[in-house]
DNA sequence: GAATTAATTAGATAACTGTCTAATTAAAAA
DNA sequence: TTTTTAATTAGACAGTTATCTAATTAATTC
């Protein structure tokens, strides 16, 4: 289907002794399925079997001559597909159905009781952060807020809102004008 | 053990969708094992499983922070072995344990009789030069033998010497002067 | 047309492997 | 120190697969 699926097929196609063995004999000249079995030490059947993997994946081509099959390797198919492989693009292709923010959400999950509420404030900073990110969305981007606004909207969260403005501020999430005690939300968070 | 088991090794640690993804996630930045869980959809244990294939063959590292592992992508081993990964040498180690001449020995061995005569002369071509290329063997290299000579030394593998001798001249295994009826070995035999 | 022969396909078996849960280890937090 | 917590390891299970033998197909030779 799409081509993460293809590119994982490409691999499990290399990832076989007796399939190397063949590709690396076809990079050097076409052979038949019976001089392939007697050079690769199996048998015909067993060749057929691997060749039929390869050519799924576009590496060799047969051709008939005589009942002989031909197989040859289709050597552009490998070294392109090769060289692209970790290319930028490839690699957002695999990436592409993973769930980035995935470990975040379990963790905010992990903390929020049903009303919304922490079920505690995370010691641990990787999860602490996570909590934060979600919490400092309550918060319109350009907008300021006076402390006290701060601490009545945190406390939505959690009774020790001293300790989350000071954390929010900290990690980055909010800043605050030095003298007056205004904050706001930062924009580096999506 | 040699280098064409790693190679297979490689390109196994890459055959599998989950530790693609992990590959592709940890071409970004470098991630904890819970992190990659949640974001690849397995349990941490898998991963530690996966990420140990991966370190395996060279292609991940782990370095410990607190009580986390922090894995991070070897993209040197990755890059460098993809690209050389079908260069001529590599594609020699691949070939090396393979019995290139496997196919011709068989076909030898089914024809010929306990005494050394063949039982039959082949009737299909490729196995038909096998047996010359075996037969042709008896002839010293560079050295000139009579039509008769050639006939006597045929003898000893079939009363057919004729038919032997026109084909050896066919496939170019051996040469005659036009006029003298003489014939020699040629040099493209091994 | 009958007999060979190369290739493929079908079926069976043994080995491997990706994933999970549970147990263990190691390190940090309370 | 006791309790969490992240990571690894061990064990189990299901799904996959490499290989073989046997049966079938397709094409050649006699």
């Amino acid at each position: 289907m799409s081509e993460e699926i293809e590119l994982v097929q490409v691999f499990k196609a290399l990832a076989d002794a007796s399939r190397l063995k063949i590709v690396g004999l076809l990079a050097q000249q076409p052979y038949t399925v019976e001089q392939l079995a007697a050079m690769v030490g199996v048998k015909p059947s067993t060749i057929s079997h691997h060749l039929s993997k390869l050519a799924e994946v576009g590496l060799v081509s047969a051709r008939a001559e005589g009942y002989y099959s031909v197989y040859q390797l289709e050597k552009d198919v490998l070294s392109n597909g090769m060289q692209r492989i970790f290319s930028s693009e490839q690699r957002a292709v695999i990436t592409a159905n993973v769930d980035l923010g995935a470990y975040e959400r379990k963790v905010v999950g992990d903390y929020l009781l049903p009303n919304g509420r922490l079920k505690a404030i995370p010691g641990q900073r990787k999860k602490l952060e996570a909590v934060l990110r979600h919490i400092v969305r309550v918060f319109e981007p350009s907008v300021r807020y006076s402390e006290k606004q701060v601490n009545e909207m945190l406390l939505r969260f959690h009774e020790d809102t001293a300790y989350l403005r000071r954390e929010l501020v900290g990690y980055k999430l909010m800043a605050r004008e030095g003298g007056g005690g205004e904050y706001w939300r930062t924009e580096d968070v999506a």
